[in-house]
DNA sequence: GTAGGGTTAG
């Protein structure tokens, strides 16, 4: 035998286990050990346990057996670790089995410390098991950990999350050895259940600031604030972490201010900073909503080139991207390509399809996911009930709906039942709408009779229309959209006079009315158009390629459509406005400057007219280009003179 | 070979 054979194998792998990183590594050397150690040797538990509970690829079931076959007496090192890994998987019955453990100690007269009670509140906050974590708190008051600042900070912490900031504050005003963690957690405390000033006051008074403090104020003010304050925090920041990029970013992202996510990246570029994939995220949802391809290319292989994992967020996010720019097949290649599919890959695809006319696909990912064995949930729902939406499928939408509760006891919440309203209102059910909406358990939100109001206006129903926009307007009189709804009803169903009164409501509350605006993307710069702009720098030749447009399609029996035109101006002047509609410029835009054969891509804030709906289809079949545009609903593919919308929008 | 906490994310 090697020299290597005086050492006993027990310990020779108790000390390789310590020094394993990877999950690989430690399998292996795990197994060696049963085999050549015949069993775990007790000093071998520590590392096995602490690799099962802690590690992202370990295993807590498997640290449970260890830590209840083990012929030792209990130590509180391993309980404790135990259950610290069971703490981080924030789930109830993770949260059980730690009692249980806790329980379990107290029966072998193994006395918990300030660890384990640090590692419960950590759980209970994950969990926001208020009641438990105050039970806890009385132990701990009994047992004096409370002088531990560990202890303490884990308390805020949890009293914060389940929404009991007086609690928290009194642990944290009843202290006096506080730590700079300590004033963090109280800050972020108060921030998180939206009492900015309060949070504001303590950072003002606070001893000593780490940049995770200006973070939480950052934060506090994207969620609850606003982003231009955040922006002005920002720029005070003494020392910015990647996590004050990650909160302004996204800040700006998800506050549908797109375009200066994408500048404020830049800036952090410039600055020769690497984005993490929180931030990559976000560039996804601004390249999502600005249509904007390209640079939604360079984020996929920025990921690729720099070998960024991509966890199911981040696939989401992709698909999502891919889908909102109308590259439905790049969408649906990096779902297929992504091995670990979750519940939310699956609901970005199907949401992706059906937004994209291809509701029966959506339909079968639907059915095709559960039979993986993969539960769908809520928002899942949203994706399928949106594809018979598309489609005007009431029974099977009804189906689903019903399906929900009963087959995966998930509640309809308001965002369901705006999908069934959409649903039954473009079937032209409008009736039938309305006594949904009044079946609905809980009071329905104007979201909800906006939906119903869009479905008057296709369906041209004045009555209705009448009832529900004038409740509408006057419940929510700063909503530009539905006023312009309601005066389009009333155009449409030849009520001038209602649709005038409409129009001087409006114009006596000083509402304006948000602008048509299309965007177009052309080599990584969005370019961004109004009605009858003529900012761009190629104006004439924008405005002179659209004359030469209306010629050619006018043989094909192009007419100039004016019926969804403000009624308050002439004729001939309708017809001006509509020629310019935002759509119609970023089309003759797009035609100068891509490629024959090349799509155009557009973006639109408010839905497509139905006279830019048919230009468009002619114009795909007379110059022979694929032409996706999305609008405020819907997307649109026109080829060779038709649409991927069939019309029902 | 006995450890722990605070900020971000569809």
């Amino acid at each position: 035998m090697p020299a290597a054979a005086a050492v006993p194998p027990s310990i020779a792998f108790t000390s390789l286990l310590y020094k394993c990183k990877a999950i690989q590594q430690f399998k292996q050397t795990h197994t060696q050990l049963i085999i050549r150690a015949l069993n775990h040797p007790p000093k071998s538990f520590r590392p096995i346990i602490s690799f099962a509970s802690l590690n992202p690829h370990g295993d807590i079931n498997y640290a449970l057996l260890l830590l209840f076959q083990s012929s030792t007496p209990a130590q509180i090192f391993l309980f404790n670790t135990v259950i610290r890994g069971l703490s981080r998987l924030s789930r109830s019955h993770y949260l059980s089995t730690s009692l249980h453990l806790f329980y379990r100690l107290i029966d072998l007269n193994v006395a918990p410390n300030n660890f384990t009670f640090t590692f419960l509140f950590q759980g209970c906050a994950s969990c926001a098991h208020f009641d438990l974590g105050t039970q806890l708190h009385g132990m701990v008051v009994k047992n004096s950990f409370a002088y531990d600042v560990f202890v303490k900070n884990s308390l805020i912490q949890f009293y914060s999350v389940c929404g009991r900031v007086r609690d928290a504050r009194w642990v944290f005003d009843e202290s006096d050895d506080l730590d700079v963690v300590s004033w963090n957690s109280m800050i972020n405390g108060h921030v998180r259940n939206g009492e900015i000033l309060e949070g504001l006051k303590l950072f003002d008074k606070m001893p000593q600031r780490n940049d995770v403090s200006w973070n939480s104020i950052l934060g506090g003010l994207v969620r609850f604030g606003s982003v231009d304050d955040a922006c002005r925090v920002f720029n005070q920041m003494p020392k910015r972490s990647l996590v004050s990029w990650v909160v302004l970013i996204s800040g700006f992202a998800q506050n549908g201010r797109p375009k200066e996510a994408l500048a404020l990246f830049r800036e952090m570029q410039s600055l020769d900073l690497e984005p993490n994939s929180a931030i990559l995220v976000s560039l996804l949802s601004a390249c999502a909503q600005l249509g904007a391809l390209d640079y939604g290319n360079w984020v996929y292989s920025y990921i690729q080139k720099k070998c960024i994992k991509l966890d199911s967020i981040l696939c989401a996010a992709l698909i999502d991207m891919y889908a909102k720019c109308g590259s439905i097949d790049l969408a649906m290649q990096v779902f297929h390509s992504y091995g670990d599919k979750d519940v939310s890959a699956y609901t970005s695809a199907i949401f992706g399809l059906a937004m994209n006319g291809h509701s029966i696909e959506a339909f079968q990912l639907f059915e095709n996911m559960k039979s993986k064995g993969i539960s769908p949930d809520s928002i899942s729902y949203i994706a399928v009930l949106s594809a018979c939406s598309h489609l005007g499928w009431v029974e099977k939408g009804f189906y689903y709906f019903h399906s929900m509760f009963d087959v995966h006891g998930i509640k309809p919440e308001l965002d369901h039942y705006a999908c069934m309203v959409d649903l039954l209102g473009r079937a032209g059910l409008l009736e039938e709408a309305e006594n949904f909406i009044a079946s609905m358990p809980m009071k329905p939100d104007n979201v909800i009779w906006g939906t119903l109001l869009g479905a008057c206006r296709v369906h041209r129903n004045a009555e209705m229309g009448q009832r529900i926009g004038n409740m509408l307007i006057e419940s929510d009189q700063n909503h530009d959209g539905r006023y312009i709804l309601l005066s389009n009803i009333y155009v449409e169903t030849l009520k001038g006079e209602n649709a005038e009164e409409v129009r001087k409501t409006m114009r006596k509350r000083k509402i304006k009315r948000a602008p048509g605006c299309s965007l177009i993307e052309l080599d990584g710069v969005v370019h961004e158009f109004l009605a009858g702009d003529r900012s761009h720098e190629k104006t004439q030749e924008i405005y002179q390629f659209w004359e030469e447009i209306v010629k050619k399609i006018k043989n094909y029996g192009y007419n100039v459509e004016t019926r969804s035109v403000m009624f308050d101006i002439e004729e001939e002047e309708k017809e001006t406005v509509i020629g310019y509609h935002s759509e119609k410029l970023a089309l003759a835009f797009g035609l100068i400057c891509t490629k024959p054969g090349s799509v155009i891509r557009i973006v639109k804030n408010i839905r497509i007219c139905s006279d830019c709906h048919s230009a468009m289809k002619l114009v795909s079949k007379v110059f022979k280009r694929k032409i996706s545009i999305r609008d405020r609903k819907h997307y649109h593919h026109f080829e060779d003179g038709s649409c991927s919308c069939l019309e029902y929008w």
